[in-house]
Order: C-alpha cells, then structure tokens, then sequence
DNA sequence: TGTCGCACTGAATCGATAT
DNA sequence: GATATCGATTCAGTGCGAC
C-alpha cells in the first residue's frame, strides 16, 4: 500500500502526539478493508462513506431526444447479487467500526437501491442509528420514461459507534443559529454537483461518475465534527471530503483504489485555502417560492373535487378532479393546458386564470396556493 | 377470524364474479399473516403497510430460536431482537406477496427505527424497488434534547412483485398535471395528522399512536391505483386507509388485532362521503390512447397517397406511400423507421416528427390520428 | 456588453404489443 | 418464450455562440 501525503502544512501541524500511527491528511491508495485494518483501532473522529451503490442497470437509457444518458456502470459499481453486496458491506462496515473512536459516528450516503442493506447491517453490526438525512436535489435528472416518480433525494445515515455511546459531537447550536434559529431538520435541501465544482478532464468528461457537492459535505461535517477531528472516507473518489475537511480546518484520511481518481483528488486538495472557523457559514438552501402542487389544494380539503372553477368573467367552467387536473369539454389536463385550451392559448398561468366562488365572490385559486404556502412554510423550500 | 362488514353499498356494488371469495370494504379481525393466508393468491391491486416498528408491540422479546432475550445492552442483543423483528417483517411480507396481483405494487411506510430492514426484506424477497418517497413533515415534533437533528420526516418504499413486472399502475400523466405540468419528485410535503382529523376518545386521548394523514394516503392512492381497485392494508389501525380509499372510489380490505381500533375505524369509514365518480377519473396519456394505424389516415382520407411529409425544418422530405408507408431515398419503410433513419437514430416517434403543408404551415400528423380517434370516440369505440 | 437560443448534462435499477 | 415493431418520454441548470 501507498501513501500519498498531501497539504504539508496541514498535516504538519496537525500531527497529534497521542496517536503517532496514524497518517493524516493523505489518501492511502488501495482496497479499504485492507487500508482500515492497517490503521490504529479507535482512532477516527468521524468517517463518511459514500460505496457503490450497487445500481442495476440492464439496457442504455435514452431522453426523449434520443440522446443516451451516461450511465454509472463502472466496473467497481458491479456486484452479482444482494448476497455479495451485504458481504461487501458488512466487511468496510466492521473494519470501518474499529478505526472509529468509541465516541465517533458515520455517515453513509446512499439511494434505494442499496441504502436499505447498508442501514440493515449498521444496525447488525451493533452501530445505533441517530437520524436518517434526506439530501433533497434541487435539480435531480429526470424520470426519462414517465414510470415512476422523479427520483429526486437520496439518503444518509447518520449513527454513532453504539447505542450506548452519548459523548458523540452534534453541534446543535450552530445548526440551529445557521437555520434562523429553529432545529435543523432531517431533510436538507442542496443542488447536485455541476458547474464550476465539477472536475473534469482534458476532453471535458467528468472525472468521476458521481462527485458530490461540497455544500453537503459541508453540512455533514459542520453538524457532526469539531476542528482538528480526523475524517475518514475510505471511497474516497476525487476527494470531497478531503477538500471540505481542509478547508473547514479537520483532518482526513482518504482510501482510494484508481490512481485516476487520486490524481484529481491530490490536485483539488492542494488548491483548497483553509478558512479559520469564524468566517464559516451554512448555505440556506432555501428556495424563494417553493411549487405548491394544484393536487395539494385538494389533498388539503381547500378545494373538493366536483368543484366548479371559472374565469374572472364567467366565460368558462371546469370542474375541479380528484387526481388534480381539470375537466372541461370532456378534456382533461392541467389548471394551465385547460386555461389555455379554452382561450385558444399557447400558455395560461392557470394559479390566476381560474376562480372559485366563495360566498358570491370569485376569488382565485392562488390564494388558496398562498394558505397551502403559509401551513408549509416552516418546512422551508 | 370475525369480519366486520362496512359501507355496506360500496361492498355490494363492487362485488367481482371473478374473484367471489375476496372480501371487500371490510375489516378481517385477526393476526395479519393469518388473514391474508385466507384470503386468495394474486387478487389484490395495491397494498399499503405501515407496520409496528416499535419492537415491544411485537409481544415478548424472542430470538427466532424462542431463547428469551432478557436485555437490550450488547449489540448481539440488539442483533437478537432485529432478528425477530426480521422474521416477523419476512413473514407478513411473504404473506402479502402471494395476495398481490401480479402487476400489483406495495408500499410500506416507516422511519430509520425499522425502514432498512423493511427495505432489505422487500428486496430479498423479489420485490422490486419503485421509488423510495419521503414524506417531509411540515409540522415535526422537536427533538426535546437537542442531541439530534429533527426527525423531520418518514420514508415510504413503493415496490412491484417482481423485477419483471413492468404493468403495475402509475397515473404519471395525473401526478405530472397536478404538478405544474411537471413530473411528481420523490420528497412529498404534508402535515402530520391533528386537528379534527385526529381520532380522540372520550378523555380527548389519541385513539391509535400513529395514525397517518389522509392526505398522504390520497395521494398514495390516487398515484397509484385506479378507481375500483383493491387496497390492502394489513395493519389498518384505525382506517386511514379504508376512509380514503371509500373516499376515492377504491375498495379496501382491512385487518387489525385490536378491537378498539377496529371499532374506531368501522365508524370513521361509515362517515365518509365518497366522491362522484365523476371527478375520479384519471388524466388520460397517449399510452391509454387506443392505437391507430398510419394507414388508417391514407383510408380516412385525411392524407393523399402521394403527399409530401417533411420535419419541422424542412429538413427531410418523403412520400406518403398507399400501403401506410413512407419513402425516402429510395428506402420505404414505416413513418418511425423512416423518422429514425434520415436523423441516423435508432428510434423516432413518427407521428411527431412528420409533418404536413396545411395551407402554409406545418402540422404534425399527429393532429390527424387526433382526428382518428375523436372520429372512432364519436362511432363508440 | 447584454440577451437569446440551442446544445448538453446529471448515481437511472425508466415498455407494450403483435407475431 | 423470443423477436420485431410500434412509438412514448425530460427538469434545472450550465455554457457557448449568435446577434
């Protein structure tokens, strides 16, 4: 096994006496069952693990303009049953469960395809679950084919070593100064991970299939770890969280198998300029109006359905349906395609086009949006 | 096993002859796995599950071998108890599968105390995974202690019987509608159930710990099955199933151990006003649409054999041949063959992409199979 | 230089029917 | 059951080039 030691003067002065043996602030290049068993027991503040999902994907998908999309089928994404992907797991898990002091938590990221194995056996393996986190994307890829719903989150688990272990680090306070002071909730909201932040090569392929947002990471590490914590990923890809712990003043420790990616991670890590931890804040997150559903009207009791709506001038009807749409002249579609439909439209904003009669009076159906938008504005965007 | 008969009009309206010995719109008293082990294979649309989490409502504490487990201090008790509660999950999972019709889908809710074994023994047992949604609660209960962040939300898993099973219903064309015109994500908003719809006792003392909001169940339902379709709940609490399912035109088979709750929820669901079927109608997409033929056009006379289709850039030209299909190059094939070849794609909707002169501008000649199937609607089908 | 339009992209378990 | 054909389907955003 091979270490690559990066940011020299993080690593310098971070040197702790009472644990000489372990390296920080490198990424150690190899298998991570391996690598962790190397490392002292009992040793790591924290660790974040984001492992193969374990994706299972038959043919190539392809968007309604016949463009393929690029998939994630790398060869290291490949296990040939749930069997082989629980082996897997358990094994980072158990390895992982030694290096991390008794007072030290995990975090794993994951979607459904395999976040219920990886909770499943944190909990066989004696981990105590503290909260599950839902990372709500901003702007997830869509569902291609209309089958299904918008696959629009994915799910971290948040646990300490055992059940018994109370002394782990939460930073309550500051979650809660950095979300207008009430708790901060289990379910975060953050774009994915594009742009500028995405690495990518020469040819401008991105470097690696599923790089992470920093924000997110930052959250993880702001909530859950104290500066001069040790931070272990041991799928630690093109080094996230590495970059994040540098820069927010924790160390890392990074496993990593393909050189490609430690190459970029090594690069990106240099190039990170610590803030000291004064001048650190929390991105919001939060959107300035978030889309209320015309379905929520109805799920809420506001509007039932048989109701009657109709233009400020009466010219027109639609009766209001159970699945959220409007019927009109045996049509029926959207509060926006039936406003525009029957005034022979392109487009209509149906949230202000159609009424409702309240006591004799028409009102719009946006205002009934504003008091759904009210009962859920403490759940923010 | 004692059956409590409901909304005695929905139950003798909906009775099948195909399916005379399934029980609808009622309540079976009893241990779940028993009753759906009465009840015939492959007869049920849709369930939905909220099952116990909380291990000491399962009875005793027994390791699957009926050892006592006397304490929950080492994570091998722990480990102890999660099996029992692995078996009890496999048991009425199993069960719920031989009832589910093959294109049928289930959905089981739960929070991080019990969602990853209930993921995991979905998956083991040849479920297969749809969407895992998570229900955002616009109203959470804080944590007291501030050790947490708040559990602000609960996880739903929606899965078809098999892998292969690629019939099971989802109203996309309704939810996208209902949405903004754009597709339903996989993170839902609502309030947690209170205020008037919140089941209280004499004393004012909630009647069942857990009970689930309508809203959440509306949407479950109104997403995913269709009106007159089967709803199994087989731990039904007090009725959130039932009372929206009567509500949206859909049948319900319920069970539940506890008398209490049975009795509590006979009569919540008597009270329910179903809606007309009218308003239950689903949005229809062009996948509900009967097909028709590109010749079917050439026959109605809505296209000369001879005509000249182009793109909407005027890109391509080809003839409208007599036999329904296109020529171009000197290649005939069909309009989507013919689409996808002139692009150098492998696929290409016809009707979209072809395009005839209407007195200057171009239309696509799927405005003529409009024409079709309105002429077919008016003859009766 | 600002705006507009077009191309491109992201952890994706993404048919149905007739022969 | 396997094969062939029909034909249905996308949201939020970045970046680049045209004008």
């Amino acid at each position: 096994m091979s270490r690559v030691h990066l940011a020299p003067s993080a690593a310098r002065k971070g040197v702790r006496s009472a644990k000489p043996a372990l390296p920080l602030d490198v990424i150690l290049k190899g298998d991570c069952v391996a690598a962790m068993e190397q490392l002292p027991e009992k040793s790591v503040d924290m660790i974040f693990a984001d492992p193969p999902y374990n994706l299972q994907l038959e043919g190539a998908l392809h968007r309604p303009d016949q463009s393929k999309v690029d998939a994630c089928d790398d060869h290291w994404d490949q296990f040939g049953s749930f069997a082989h992907y629980d082996a897997f797991t358990r094994a980072w898990l158990l390895a992982a469960r030694r290096v991390l002091k008794p007072n030290g938590t995990i975090w794993v990221i994951g979607s459904y395809h395999n976040i219920f194995r990886v909770g499943a056996s944190l909990q066989d393996l004696g981990y105590w679950i503290l909260n599950d986190v839902v990372w709500r994307k901003t702007n997830p890829m869509p569902n291609f084919r209309g089958r299904r719903f918008q696959n629009a989150h994915e799910t971290m688990i948040w646990a300490s070593r055992d059940q018994k272990a109370k002394g782990y680090t939460f930073n309550y306070e500051s979650m809660k100064a950095a979300n207008d002071d009430v708790q901060m909730r289990s379910d975060w909201l953050f774009p994915i991970c594009n742009g500028g932040e995405r690495l990518k090569d020469e040819d401008g392929a991105k470097v690696h299939p599923t790089q992470k947002p920093e924000a997110l990471l930052a959250r993880v590490l702001m909530s859950a770890s104290k500066p001069g914590d040790v931070v272990l990923d041991p799928f630690f890809g093109t080094g996230t969280t590495g970059a994040v712990a540098r820069r927010l003043g924790r160390h890392f420790i990074g496993i990593e198998r393909e050189q490609a990616y430690i190459d970029a991670a090594t690069a990106r890590i240099d190039a990170v300029e610590p803030h000291d931890g004064k001048s650190l804040t929390l991105v919001a997150g939060k959107r300035a109006q978030p889309r209320v559903a015309f379905l929520s009207l109805i799920e809420a009791g506001l509007l039932e359905p048989g109701t009657e709506l109709t233009d400020p001038k009466r010219r027109w009807t639609a009766t209001v349906q159970a699945d959220g749409s409007l019927c009109e002249g045996g049509e029926q579609a959207s509060i926006h395609r039936t406003g525009a439909r029957v005034q022979g439209l392109d487009a209509c904003n149906g949230w202000t086009f159609w009424h409702f009669d309240d006591a004799g009076t028409l009102k719009p159906i946006d205002a009934l949006r504003q008091i759904v938008r009210d009962r859920m504005a403490a759940a923010g965007g």
